[in-house]
DNA sequence: CAGCTCATGTGAAAGGCTTTTACATGAGCC
DNA sequence: GGCTCATGTAAAAGCCTTTCACATGAGCTG
């Protein structure tokens, strides 16, 4: 969007000014066009204007591009899902749900993103800054499963907080791969992945012993539920 | 494994033979080895001994041999969870999480089945015979949901078979995904992905009103239990 | 068995992509 | 003004995909 080229009168001189970061655009661009397979360097290259030998000045090759998409990535990803915790307000149930919409809809509105940072390949640990941005998402989701976890009623038994971490992870994620962008895997869904998920989380934050019927919550305000209030997302059981 | 080349002395003639068969079992391995993005048509054609023109007389492109391995791929799966689920024996639980590890078993056993299933890039609608295979495999699934769904507890919301099965395929899927295989994604973790599962399943099925202590189990024969019998697979909550 | 036919392979060639290397430019700094 | 070095370019090697005309020989037909 913002490379010379193509901006009004495009005539560059010699130098780009500015192509590495015009080439991380255009590789964002073509990955969520034609996914991070069939994202090629030429045409990048081509995309900023330089010739294909120009990228190799700035990524060592193509999986070094990627591999920087994929750590932009994971740093909008923390962010986004910390905006979603926002530190368990208003309560820890509600909040706990909102970073899991949260997963869906990064996976949703940043295709590319997302397809570079769980589909390109690219494994996470060729990259200590990639594997720490990895982390460091990762983290909120975990921060997020202690505060759970120190409130899960007692009686029933408690995992560990880092498993209640990684289950919420795979389950957001698994809703995600499977059926979470229109792109890849078109399966057809009698429901939208965001239902699905929230019923999944649902039934799981029960089976830890959360009562999970809004309307007996008394932290949540008042307004409209983003779920029929009659029986929970799936309904009445019959 | 059967193709000429390989067997004793190679001397083929000018046809193969069997080359539609070998470049399958070629392509197994090397997506395996490489992964489905790694994979190409013409290392395929030169490790069955042919010209690298020779695989179109059999493959429209390299993503039609790609497809037809991950129809093998479904079709081998549904056989697996078939094998799995074992029509609900010896109890629906005990099966239904038979069932979980056998997708996590095959995601780690059937790397390259896997990859081309899931992780090529192909869509799954790209081709009616591949979609029919997954909803095949799917299908049973399904089968197990609906069972379970036919004994859920009274009293507790219960959601559609259909949900269900949803639910489980996208933890097996997520867990596999992001934990499954040593080859990608190979992110740390304090516990196995079967234990993960195995967890995450039995937390969601105790969330639909299942009794999920094993001990109080009626139905299961005695034999070792896969998990601690103290207090389930996580420990005892303190 | 001779002959025919057609599925299956081959070779060559066009067109792309990746990556390297030697060389060109010009921006920033004395 | 002149130097230097980061940043681009052109060219080339090597590999892949895909197509096309042509070669082979397996299997049928008589």
């Amino acid at each position: 969007m913002s490379w010379r080229k193509e901006q009004g009168r495009g005539e560059r001189g010699y130098h780009h000014g500015n192509l590495k970061e015009a080439l991380l655009q255009a590789a964002l661009g073509l990955i969520a066009e034609k996914g991070a397979a069939g994202f090629t360097f030429a045409d990048a290259a081509r995309m900023a204007g330089v010739s294909p030998a120009a990228p190799y000045r700035h990524f060592r090759d193509r999986d070094e591009l990627l591999s920087s998409i994929a750590q932009r990535g994971f740093e909008q990803f923390e962010a986004m899902l910390t905006q979603a915790w926002d530190d368990g307000r208003p309560d820890t149930v509600t909040a706990f749900e909102r970073v899991g919409k949260a997963y869906l809809a990064f996976a949703r509105n940043e295709p590319a993103y997302y397809s570079a940072m769980f589909e390109s390949g690219i494994p996470v640990d060729s990259n200590p800054t990639l594997m720490a941005a990895s982390e460091r998402a990762f983290a909120i989701i975990r921060a997020a499963a202690e505060r759970l976890a120190a409130m899960t009623p007692p009686g029933t038994p408690r995992p560990p907080a880092m498993m209640m971490a990684l289950h919420i992870w795979s389950m957001a994620h698994g809703v995600a791969s499977l059926f979470g962008r229109g792109d890849a895997a078109r399966r057809k869904l009698p429901m939208s992945p965001d239902e699905l998920l929230e019923a999944e989380v649902l039934i799981y934050l029960r089976g830890l012993g959360f009562p999970t019927d809004r309307r007996a919550s008394d932290q949540k305000p008042a307004g409209p539920p983003p779920v029929p209030p009659a029986g929970g997302p799936w309904g009445t059981p019959k």
